[in-house]
DNA sequence: TAGGATTTGTGCGTATGTATT
DNA sequence: TAATACATACGCACAAATCCT
């Protein structure tokens, strides 16, 4: 999340926007969040701080910094003495987020829509593209890469910026433990169903219609969560 | 923010629920917003670490952790070498905010809305006995609480946590820019107007149509940013 | 332009809390 | 129950960045 409020700029130097030490602190940020949302890190898995210290060639004070923030953004949990763990998110809770994603979902589409342009389009049907592909070739990794990068371009159709945090950070909590759910058998057809969402989804972008493509996410953020509540449970991984 | 995400929790041990030092975190972190939301600390206010950390009796350590992350609320932002100031909102993204905050609060009478008890609403209307000797000694900051109190009675009519954590964040974001917006001789009158909102939303709270009460406070939302763009600047304070 | 004063950011040793033997 | 191992939380000294004289 970027800061919705901003004071006003120091006046003379320009070179160094961002300080060094922030923009550190971003990529790091990133890296581990992706990992975890990535499933590298699957909920209960046990996160060193000296590890991460060793691997970004920093001291641990930098490391807590990050893990503090992805704990204040849901994904983590530290305890005192016992480690940093990976959450999970139970049913009762998953259900009130994917609730609100789909309220969400629709408000994306009406706040503030910016007008896709047609390399906006391009960049959509290359994620198609790719989703073809990955039926080939079927592979959880990919897949959740692939959903980010569409979420990214849903999220980029409002121009309203706390909206797009907020949808950020809901879908960041969540998808990983969707994507969790769909056991390996029932991967290929979560492709399928995918790329019929990405499919409608750019039809209603090619003739502008950014109000229906709210719609029809949501119905799909919906049919997402109900198919997953029928999934037998998993969890080992 | 609540973690919405939680880890099975530890089998035995009941007493400390929340560990010491998160407590102290909790502590130190309500008083800072707190004073940031009621214009204590007003906008391009410089807060020193070193100062806090006597105040509280502990090191810089974990007042930096609470400073960070009010920053990534957006209610403060550091520059290395420079000082922590307190942010403020330019009128675009306060416009921003408010949108979004109208929307938020429809939802918060339609999302697994909590039926209100018999002392819910007593709660309320002694609220509204608030307002009106507030009315009798105008003064921001008692009103600047009393409106917070308001909101947390109107978060608290969902079931839905995510949509209750950012409704706040939301509101801590803007509510102290606005009320910085209200010349001192039109004090009386935002008085007034928020009696008006308060009765009305109690009145759909007494025949417990919550829904109504989304919609009365969205229509409240919206007029008072459109006064808010009206008064003269007075950003001096 | 240079240098000192001040403040945030970092590194590291220690205290504290937890689990296990 | 006591002791040991180990991880997070804290305090403090120093580095880095910025501002002002």
């Amino acid at each position: 999340m970027r800061p919705v409020a901003q004071l006003a700029s120091a006046r003379s130097r320009r070179p160094p926007r961002k300080s060094l030490s922030r923009e550190r602190f971003e990529r790091i940020y990133n890296t581990i969040r992706d990992r975890i949302c990535l499933l590298d890190y699957p909920p209960y898995a046990r996160l060193a701080e000296e590890e991460f210290a060793q691997e970004f060639g920093v001291s641990r004070t930098p490391i807590r910094s990050v893990l503090s923030r992805l704990e204040a953004e849901g994904l983590l949990q530290s305890r005192h003495g016992v480690g940093t763990f990976v959450t999970d998110v139970d049913i009762e809770a998953l259900a009130q987020v994917f609730q609100l994603r789909m309220e969400l979902a629709v408000l994306l589409g009406k706040l503030d829509p910016l007008p896709r342009t047609p390399a906006d389009v391009a960049r959509v049907r290359a994620l198609v593209a790719r989703c073809d592909a990955l039926a080939e070739a079927p592979d959880p990794r990919a897949f959740a890469r692939l959903n980010m990068d569409f979420f990214q371009e849903l999220s980029a159709m409002t121009g309203n910026q706390p909206l797009r945090e907020i949808s950020e950070r809901l879908y960041y909590q969540t998808t990983r433990i969707w994507l969790r759910s769909v056991p390996r058998l029932n991967l290929r057809d979560e492709i399928v169903v995918f790329r019929r969402e990405m499919a409608d989804i750019l039809a209603a972008m090619e003739v502008g219609d950014l109000e229906a493509i709210g719609y029809i996410r949501r119905s799909h953020i919906s049919m997402s969560f109900n198919r997953m509540r029928l999934y037998p449970g998993q969890k080992p991984l």
